[in-house]
DNA sequence: TATGAATGAGTTTTCATTCAT
DNA sequence: TATGAATGAAAACTCATTCAT
């Protein structure tokens, strides 16, 4: 059904040139992809875009598909590792501070090439199919998983591994909206998603709710 | 009270046969669609699974984009309509409750094909773009802005516009995802949509969080 | 390789209506013909501008090649019957005067559609390659011919049916070249003919030299 | 002095291969189209005969429209360049010759391939209208006309720009039909042709009448 | 008779990929 | 290594024609 997502490039470049030729690739994929869709993403206009001949494309890449998937996988892990980098440095933090942080990380990281991210998803979507998405989000889940285990005390009670299955999707489908809405740099949105996250936690964890909180300390 | 989807062919079925005709293409653009992505949806594969020429299907459609964007808006409409009948239907319901129903009502209706729902969105998303998103959810989402407003004495302090946008998008995120992970049938799935949306409305309402949440009650 | 020309319709009609029938199917190609081209000569497009299904287009022509040889068939010989109309008339006339009448009554019958001549000749020639050209010049080229002898005593020394030949196909290159570039209305174009004409006869006969061109008497 | 016609294709051919491919495809062109008429031009069999394939094709022509123009410009560039040519080489001579000698070299050269000639023209009308006509003629028409203007003395009282209009034309309508009934060798029609043309002049200028035709001189 | 739905052969056209230079 | 000419399978799309209603 869909194609079997085969890895890395037909051969590694040793010399500074190759190096270069395939950025340039890679490069001239991601804008063309973002102009003209994955339909419009045919060898010639990547090619031609990068400045090199067809063949030369063929040299570094085993064609089109695996252009996308190496674009598509840079951009993933640029994601991830931000990610994982925020969460690291914020483990002294109280949860609530954490998320946030990290929220506006995965904002930031977002906000470098939004159409890109766009493109990319429904590219991936159409070559490797939904299996594509378990792969991809499998990676950030985990991690999302593991910062709350660090605050397994603050979320008794919490189905962690639903809750990171959740969260990760809820903050990815409105990330997603925003994009395609052009409301990335809308400053309420950051708020939003921190009470998205926390607000969930909340309703599941007693604690959390009383001292997390304290707005709702009562009077 | 709620805006309604249309379609558009290049040429009105006059008979009963032609009418029927239309049907069998949509119904096999659909299965196509699912079974082969985009990619493999032919214009001669679908007359093929409709059991019809070629040339019939270009009698009523310009092409497989138009097909698609048709079965994606009976889809959409399908979906709204679910969603529309059952904010209806729960207008004398606490904000909690109805959540609760509405949320109930749409995953069912995404668990009727919901293979189909993931083909959909990623090919909509490759034929029209990100502005494709926004078409479609923005009904939704004045769809779920209203009923908000219906409980605006609960919801003091939020924010009905952002929140509609927030929780549309998250609750599609995380649906589409299940969708992808094969996980829409998991009991669990609808109790943690409830307190995702409830959470972020008790996340910025003191009314809500005190009435609505028994644990949170001080002393 | 160029197919038959069959003649007339299929199916004579009988009743009133079915010639009216004929009448707006052979308008509705004409006038397509002259809008679109013979690319854009459908037979759906005819049925459309006829008000009639195509269905009954079959029912009274073979298809759409005779609907255009009809067509061309009724023009021809609209033309021609205006000339042997003319040539009749002016039996009695010197050569230059006959000759200038029946090239008015040329003129006057091409102005009606100047731009279906044109459509007619192309498609014509495409149908039935450059066969249809003997065929229908011949015609006029005999009744040319019979003309010329009418004055054999005047144009003692010229060969009449080679002068046919010429001045029928000089006389038809101009006008097409006048419809071409829309100088048909030229009121110098009707002396230039006449002057073609005369000047050809002029230049092979000693007796219409002197008698004929009056201009010329010296003194 | 006079113009030049030139091609346009979509992608120039860079190298000798390449450029002798292309050549290839015009003759291809020009022969399938005299064999089976623009109907039966196929970018298929224009491939097939050509002995490449049809992407070939694609690589350097839009498709078989612009083959075909490509064709015709250079047809009618060999001719206006034979007419070009002589009328440099002859403006010593006198007008009656020089005519001669013209349609002499013109008539030659129709004579290399008639049935391209008949084919191009009726092609070419079905693709661009009769205003190709115009865009056409009118080359050969100024040449025509500077020629005249050469011999404005024998001239006086012509007006130059009718003669040229209606000669160019003329003479165009009598080759032809010559091309069209097989007459193009008959020994006879260049003869007639510069009767049609001396006669044409000769009929409006008294100067030539006296001194060009020696049988009119009275006395 | 008239209708218009259905047919499907026949075209045009694209584009990933190869390979001689 | 790099080039870009050539390939040809595969797709989209049209339209003359038929025939059940």
């Amino acid at each position: 059904m869909y194609a079997k997502a085969r890895e890395f490039q037909r051969k590694a470049p040793r010399q500074a040139r190759a190096r270069a030729t395939v950025e340039v690739l890679l490069e001239a994929t991601a804008q063309v992809l973002v102009e003209r869709g994955y339909a419009g993403l045919t060898t010639t206009r990547i090619a031609e875009r990068a400045g090199v001949s067809v063949g030369t494309l063929y040299q570094y890449f085993e064609g089109k598909a695996e252009l996308v998937r190496t674009v598509h996988q840079r951009q993933v892990a640029r994601a991830f590792d931000a990610l994982a980098h925020k969460a690291l440095s914020t483990e002294a933090l109280a949860i609530a501070e954490r998320i946030e942080q990290m929220l506006r990380a995965l904002l930031e990281v977002k906000s470098a090439r939004p159409s890109l991210s766009m493109a990319l998803h429904a590219t991936m979507l159409e070559l490797d199919g939904p299996a594509y998405l378990e792969r991809t989000i499998s990676q950030t889940q985990s991690l999302v998983g593991s910062v709350l285990e660090n605050h397994a005390d603050d979320l008794r009670g919490v189905d962690l591994d639903l809750a990171a299955f959740v969260l990760t999707n809820a903050v990815d489908g409105v990330i997603e909206a925003a994009i395609a809405t052009d409301r990335l740099a809308d400053p309420h949105l950051i708020e939003a998603l921190t009470r998205l996250v926390l607000g969930y936690l909340d309703g599941a964890s007693a604690k959390l709710r009383v001292s997390g909180s304290n707005a709702t300390s009562p009077g």
